[in-house]
RNA sequence: UGACCCAUGGUGUAACGGUAGCACUACAGAUUUUGGUUCUGUCUGUUAAGGUUCGAAUCCUUAUGGGUCAACCA
């Protein structure tokens, strides 16, 4: 039972304190804004708190961070809460930054009696201009000395609605020299006359993210606050905060967020592409979404394995989606239905078969063997993939030219005889011949063959739609240059196949089903499918090591 | 001209002062009724310079490189 891997760092931090006694539990949040959609890079995110209450003892909470009401949607939680369990965790509390509005006003309360926050009625101009820079320390607002009751009534009364949105803001009082911008006198509480998605109208002013994260994570006696290295900075206003305030001592501990390949993770990205049209919604198979990775067939385990084998750490990175490719693959190929689907269909003749339909057997998949058989229909015209024949083939080509022989999958040995061509000169059928004796099973022709071919029966074929994709940018760090990351789209994304032609099976498949279509790749049915039309989405590609042969040259 | 974080093959991640390992990728081969899968093998790495030590990827110093910080966003 016990795993070989080594600990991460922030497992090591844990098993210190378990050992030391300083936590008998520990207890993990995941806190996403209600603001959009969950991509792979909250994946990371979710693997690693969940996962550290299942190693450990303790538990998670699920604690949307909707201090922002004029950005946040009950859609978007509605969709992270489904995410988050299709990915196969589950939290112990479902909590609210929200819920905690009364106790963040008494604690802002408290400082102001302490002498440790005002009321600021500089104009966001006047706050940045003040604030100095990084190299640059900042001067005190000139409403830094307001008595405690001044601020105490101010306070009162931006609460009360007596003030425009931007009008005045409640600042804590610690150094406007300090090294750390974030120590300047931070905002704690903003008026924003906006409808909260649960608290309705009841407010009109609001935490911001440093004076609303930390004191949920105490109120919930959080153990481990993990967040991403961007938020570093915040720790020493993290610490002061629950210090001053003298509530319990939440940690923040930082990792590395995970950068992808070819793609983007950042939810204001990730809106654009949605809001410009760049993609057909947040569910698109080609976006990093959780949603747009379940809609492409990515399975939960193949996620979860790609997570655990990213690993965490502190060091930027840019992880290669050719990893995220190897795990579904790998499970995919243990639980993929087989299925023939000629997708590109050029049309076979065998000149001494009878025309009658025979049912030949195939397995689901050679590996499990569990996964049981199916029939497929047999007869005198079939469609072969048109790149399965070549006229003038290279050495080491394996498949149909004219007579060179193929195996058909899991049915006879054909030989092809003559070449049809239309008056363009385009072939349009092959005449073979097929070897009765060679059937899958009980060959007893002798015959050897090194190339087999998937292909369907003509009379019995249904017609479905492919969705072929491909990554949706052409360059592998869109963001890295200066330039718009939209130019950098990759124009061929997106490939449709209308008519492709499918075995008879295939017209029961259900959305939950995953299928191999033979020496193609793994599809899943789309959501977009109609009885009349099923549409199915290329969930990757199978390795093809004959197109890296044609490559090479 | 600041503070903070970081630095191991192409990529990701281990080695906790004692043989630089694993996975992906790439390449070569075997098997194969999927040019899939599986199996075997090969290539490639400690940013640099000093120091401490019998011994340094690991500890110290400096340099270099990358990242973060000046939203009433999170």
């Amino acid at each position: 039972m016990t795993e070989e891997r080594s600990l991460n760092f922030l497992e090591e931090i844990i098993e210190q304190d378990l050992q030391s006694g300083k936590h008998q539990q520990i207890v993990t949040r995941f806190p996403p804004e209600p603001n959009g959609y969950l991509h792979i890079g909250h994946a990371s995110s979710i693997c690693l708190n969940f996962g550290l209450t299942q190693r450990y003892p303790g538990y998670t909470n699920l604690r949307f961070d909707d201090t922002n009401p004029t950005t946040e949607e009950t859609e978007y939680v509605d969709s992270i809460k489904q995410d988050v369990r299709w990915l196969g965790f589950e939290w112990k509390h479902e909590r609210y930054a929200s819920d905690y509005f009364d106790t963040l006003f008494n604690y802002a309360c408290k400082l102001i009696d302490r002498g440790l926050a005002y009321v600021d009625d500089l104009t966001p101009e006047e706050i940045a201009a003040q604030k100095g820079t990084p190299t640059q320390p900042g001067v005190d607002s000139p409403y830094r000395s307001r008595t405690i009751e001044e601020n105490r009534d101010l306070f009162l009364r931006m609460k009360a609605g007596e003030f425009p949105d931007g009008a005045r803001t409640l600042r804590a009082k610690i150094d406007m020299t300090h090294l750390n911008m974030l120590m300047r006198d931070p905002i704690l509480y903003r008026i924003k006359h906006a409808h909260h998605h649960r608290t309705g109208d009841k407010w009109c002013i609001y935490p911001m993210y440093d004076f609303a994260h930390g004191q949920s994570d105490s109120i919930e006696n959080i153990t481990h606050s993990i967040c991403t290295l961007e938020f570093v900075p915040h720790r020493e206003l993290y610490d002061w905060l629950i210090k001053k305030l003298e509530i319990y001592p939440s940690h923040q501990y930082e990792f590395a967020r995970r950068n992808i390949n070819y793609t983007v993770t950042s939810k204001r990205k990730l809106l654009q592409l949605v809001q410009e049209g760049h993609v057909n919604g947040w569910d698109d198979p080609r976006m990093s979404t959780i949603s747009g990775l379940r809609r492409r067939g990515y399975t939960p385990e193949s996620i979860r394995e790609f997570c655990s084998r990213i690993g965490v750490a502190k060091r930027e990175n840019l992880v290669d989606v050719g990893l995220l490719e190897f795990c579904v693959r790998e499970h995919l190929n243990k639980i993929a239905l087989r299925r023939m689907v000629v997708a590109d269909p050029l049309l076979i003749t065998l000149t001494n078969h009878s025309g009658e339909v025979e049912w030949l057997n195939s397995e689901n998949n050679p590996e499990s063997e569990t996964a049981g058989n199916r029939q497929i229909p047999f007869s005198n015209q079939l469609f072969v993939e048109r790149s399965d024949f070549m006229e003038v083939p290279p050495k080491k080509f394996f498949r149909l030219a004219p007579g060179q022989m193929v195996r058909l999958k899991s049915a006879y040995i054909i030989r092809c005889e003559e070449v049809i061509k239309d008056d363009r000169g385009e072939v349009i059928e092959l005449k073979c011949t097929y070897f009765p004796e060679s059937k899958s099973g009980s060959d007893t022709s002798g015959l050897s063959v090194k190339g087999t071919l998937h292909w369907v029966s003509r009379a019995q074929a249904v017609p479905v739609e492919l969705r072929l994709y491909d990554r949706l940018f052409s360059v592998e760090d869109p963001t890295d240059s200066e330039a718009d990351f939209k130019s950098f789209l990759n124009p061929e994304s997106l490939q449709v196949v209308k008519s492709a032609y499918a075995e008879p099976a295939l017209a029961e498949a259900t959305l939950t089903d995953r299928f191999q279509f033979l020496r193609q790749g793994y599809f899943v049915l789309d959501k977009d499918s109609t009885p009349e039309k099923l549409v199915f989405n290329k969930t990757v590609g199978l390795k093809d090591a004959w197109a890296k042969e044609v490559k090479k040259g």
